[in-house]
RNA sequence: GGUCCCAUCGUCUAACGGUUAGGACAGGUGGUUUUCAAUCACCUAAUCGGGGUUCGAUUCCCCGUGGGACCGCCA
């Protein structure tokens, strides 16, 4: 048996898709369950659309959610010459040949074929007169001469046997006018020439595994197995498009999402393993196999993305929490200083406990961040005369102790409760707002122990 | 319109033809708590409809219904 060999093959037209990442992590999955490799190839054959600022961005992506190719990335454009040899010799053994109609005849082929509500096959005109005028003024493009009866049968690692009958399948193009190779046939070269044993892709590839399939069968090359995987919906049920909220890769990143989640989201959409939930990523390499993808599609829920980001941030070790809230700071707020992030790293034990995100994480944080405090309007009104001079009292016996513990803290607030006759709310209360600016936030003595003394005493003198 | 695919709680999903149809997220109720959270306990909630096959169907078959994909000189 040979190597298992999968392949991730997007275009650059666009920012990685949420679909494709999940495309992605299943055949790098696959392959490293297998021991075998994985490739990415990226099909820039499109000129007119593909752009390296996308190519980048999707490499940067993968390497973010922590998939990793095997070799350099492939450059699908870099070798449609072969491409091209591979198409004569289609030409020359006589399953493509070249057809002259121009793109106004096809045109007009399809509204007919629209009009009577019928599916539009191009009626193989050049197919095989060989006694038509050749015209002129018209560049000719390569069809592949498709079968044309009988039926064909894929067997699919996911959707079972399927079987569709081959009159449905026109005479695709390989070569354009310009001469440069379509998909259909890049593809095939490609994956043959990579030794690609399993392509495994979303489901709206289905039907080109049939044209594929001839191609295989005319270059008389071994078929990979096909495994198509249902696609991801939008959370109103269809298709996942560019102009959803949230539908690439970095929309989450930006959102705060940490990379386990997602690829842990990600793993669990459309495949399962018993009642388990969380993978870490040796788990899911271990047990991830194609048996467990199911067949119908699967909607995309924001609030389980949440909740397992949750649960990583909560899971994952503070100092790595702290360097992932960095990066993120870095790309989306503002950088941290080397002080403050100080601060935060003693501090992520209790910031990590009130968040869903890094960028909640942040919010949590932004007492410590900021130098100056804006207490809104509402909490202001809290700070009343009695809590003044609570904070006053306060202040006093502070500065006074050397060793701010929470047991020191503890006795001196418990002190206050009794002095002012209230009660922890009463203390507790106008002590997070003058040190924080919100009555909400995190316990007061995780507030007080994070912060340095003098800056304590600074915010506390300010009101 | 044609071809193909799919169908279990709101969502992601589990269940060799025999289970009180399970888990997780979300939602709800209560406990704990200095706030917001968090946490703990409990609860609600599903086999699309109709026919078969079978002692027995979520599971197999057929029909309907609903959803989706494809129908580019894009990939």
């Amino acid at each position: 048996m040979s190597l298992v060999a999968t392949r991730f093959a997007p275009s650059p037209t666009g920012p990685l898709h949420i679909g494709g990442v999940r495309t992605a992590l299943f055949n790098w999955l696959f392959s490293k369950n297998n021991k075998g490799k994985f490739y990415l190839r990226i099909e820039d054959t499109d000129k007119e659309r593909s752009k390296d600022e996308y190519k980048n961005q999707i490499i940067q992506s993968l390497k973010w959610i922590g998939i990793q190719h095997d070799d350099k990335e492939y450059i699908q454009s870099q070798n449609i010459n072969k491409h091209k040899e591979v198409a004569n010799e289609l030409l020359k053994k006589g399953f493509a040949y070249k057809c002259y109609c121009s793109e106004d005849e096809i045109k007009e082929q399809k509204e007919k074929a629209k009009k009577k509500g019928l599916p539009f096959v191009y009626n193989r005109k050049w197919r095989d007169s060989k006694n038509l005028e050749i015209p002129k003024n018209v560049d000719p493009v390569t069809r592949f001469k498709s079968k044309m009866s009988g039926n064909n049968l894929i067997k699919d690692l996911v959707q079972g046997n399927v079987n569709i009958s081959n009159s449905i399948i026109e005479d695709f193009i390989i070569l354009r006018k310009d001469r440069s190779p379509t998909y259909q046939l890049s593809s095939v070269v490609d994956d043959h020439l990579m030794n690609i044993t399993h392509v495994i892709r979303g489901d709206d590839h289905k039907i080109n595994t049939f044209k594929q399939k001839q191609i295989y069968e005319a270059m008389n090359w071994k078929m990979p197995e096909f495994a198509h995987i249902p696609l991801i919906h939008s959370e109103s049920g269809s298709k996942l498009s560019k102009r959803d909220k949230a539908s690439t890769i970095n929309d989450y990143i930006k959102l705060g999402i940490i990379s386990d989640a997602l690829r842990n989201y990600l793993l669990r959409l459309g495949w399962s393993h018993q009642d388990k939930e969380i993978f870490t990523l040796d788990e899911s390499i271990k047990l991830f196999n194609l048996k467990g993808v199911g067949k119908s599609p699967s909607k995309l829920d924001m609030t389980r993305i949440l909740s397992l980001n949750e649960h990583y941030i909560k899971h994952i070790d503070e100092k790595e929490l702290f360097k992932l809230l960095k990066i993120y700071c870095k790309d989306f707020k503002k950088s941290i200083d080397n002080p403050k992030g100080h601060t935060l790293i003693k501090s992520m034990k209790f910031l990590k406990n009130k968040a869903k995100t890094l960028e909640d994480i942040y919010q949590n944080a932004q007492y410590i961040l900021n130098n100056y405090l804006q207490i809104s309007p509402e909490d202001l009104k809290l700070l009343d005369d009695p809590s003044i001079n609570i904070l006053k009292d306060f202040l006093n016996q502070y500065e006074k102790t050397s060793i701010i513990s929470k047991e020191s803290l503890e006795k001196i607030i418990n002190g206050l409760i009794d002095k002012h006759k209230t009660n922890f709310k009463g203390v507790g209360q106008p002590l997070r707002i003058a040190l924080t600016g919100s009555r909400f936030g995190p316990g007061i003595y995780d507030i007080i122990l994070s912060l340095d003394k003098n800056e304590t005493i600074k915010r506390l003198k300010l009101v």
